[in-house]
DNA sequence: GCCAACGTTGGC
DNA sequence: GCCAACGTTGGC
């Protein structure tokens, strides 16, 4: 079982709106990212956990902590013209973009804000914290994943 | 709103 | 296969 850091800007999905969800649960979709798409498509597997992160937004940081439910299936947004995300090249019978379901299992008693994390040495070689890193999905370590929820 | 960093596209 | 142009991400 591995760790994974998963980011949303909550302008348009938040914890809250996880929240809110049926079960808790959602479709995490719209990934448009080669590197991104294939971690979620070739090594998320049920029962990893993830942090769920907020970015773009006044306090980036880690709010929650969700479970993967569902293992990879083709993104269903990307074959919708209506959907924010559709993208024409997609073809139903060899899927380029795939979704993983994930039900939320905490929400932080706080936010673990980016500012914060930045300031811990430990937490030095997170791909986070790598300049210019622009990837939504992304591997935690097990020994970060431990440190992190330390600072709760 | 700015801009650095990066991924993707497309001409050659 | 190179690389310039372009679009996007995301912190500030």
């Amino acid at each position: 079982m591995r760790y994974w850091l998963m980011k949303s800007e909550p302008a348009s999905f938040s914890l809250d709106t996880l929240k809110a969800c049926p079960k808790k649960t959602t479709m995490w979709d719209g990934v448009r990212n080669y590197q991104a798409r294939n971690f979620l498509r070739d090594e998320f597997e049920r029962g990893d956990l993830a942090f769920f992160y907020h970015s773009s937004c006044e306090e980036p940081g880690i709010v929650g902590i969700v479970e993967v439910v569902k293992e990879a299936y083709p993104d269903p947004t990307a074959l919708d013209p209506e959907n924010h995300h559709y993208d024409p090249r997609e073809k139903a019978e060899a899927p380029r973009w795939f979704v993983v379901d994930v039900k939320l299992k905490r929400a932080l008693k706080r936010t673990i804000g980016l500012a914060e994390l930045k300031t811990h040495e430990a937490l030095a070689g997170m791909r986070l914290l790598a300049t210019g890193n622009r990837l939504s999905v992304m591997p935690v370590s097990a020994e970060e994943w431990r440190y992190i929820l330390a600072l709760e």
